[in-house]
DNA sequence: ACCCCGATCGTA
DNA sequence: ACGATCGGGGTT
């Protein structure tokens, strides 16, 4: 059970969103599975948070790979991000559902952050290195499929959204 | 200061 | 199909 690197996240958004999916996921020792993703690359992307330029809000997009951006919306719901590509390039994964080990399967951001106590303070949070967050590759993949992005008006047409086909 | 709307979810 | 609920960001 080897602890991802760096270099995982380093990379173009739609690999990192791919290779996440059956990557073992754990938050303060609760472990699971992710199960689906999305990503969201950079400043040509319509639906990205970062389309309209740095704000104070996706300013962990901009930064270093490997941690957590972590927003609040909806007034009542937090998702994960997981950041991508090189310093300076706004991208990020949102993780969408997690498969956990006593069976549970979180389906949805929102459910998946209220259920893991995923709040604004993981804003800004190491995934790499931190205590809190732990990524494992323990050699298992998952065939997934592709398809749209949920939720979003711009950029709908693209195929971005990855989900493992069996839990 | 004001207004609009959103990477959602539960209920109808 | 729709309402809940509120912070961020653009506009006046």
């Amino acid at each position: 059970m080897t602890r991802l690197v760096r270099a995982f996240f380093d990379r173009p958004t739609l690999e990192v969103a791919r290779d996440l999916i059956g990557v073992r996921f754990c938050v303060d020792g609760v472990a699971g599975r992710i199960t689906e993703t999305e990503a969201y690359i950079g400043q040509d992307d319509p639906a990205c948070h970062a389309a309209r330029g740095q704000t104070a809000r996706n300013a962990v997009m901009f930064g270093p790979s490997g941690m957590a951006y972590v927003y609040f919306i909806y007034g009542m719901y937090h998702c994960l991000n997981m950041v991508t590509e090189r310093d300076g390039f706004p991208a990020a994964v949102l993780v969408r559902g997690i498969k956990l080990e006593d069976g549970r399967h979180l389906d949805g951001p929102g459910k998946l952050c209220r259920d893991l106590g995923i709040d604004k303070a993981d804003n800004g949070a190491d995934l790499i290195s931190g205590e809190r967050f732990r990524l494992e590759d323990d050699g298992i993949r998952l065939p997934f499929i592709a398809g749209p992005r949920v939720g979003i008006s711009k950029g709908a047409d693209l195929p971005w959204r990855f989900r493992a086909r069996i839990l």
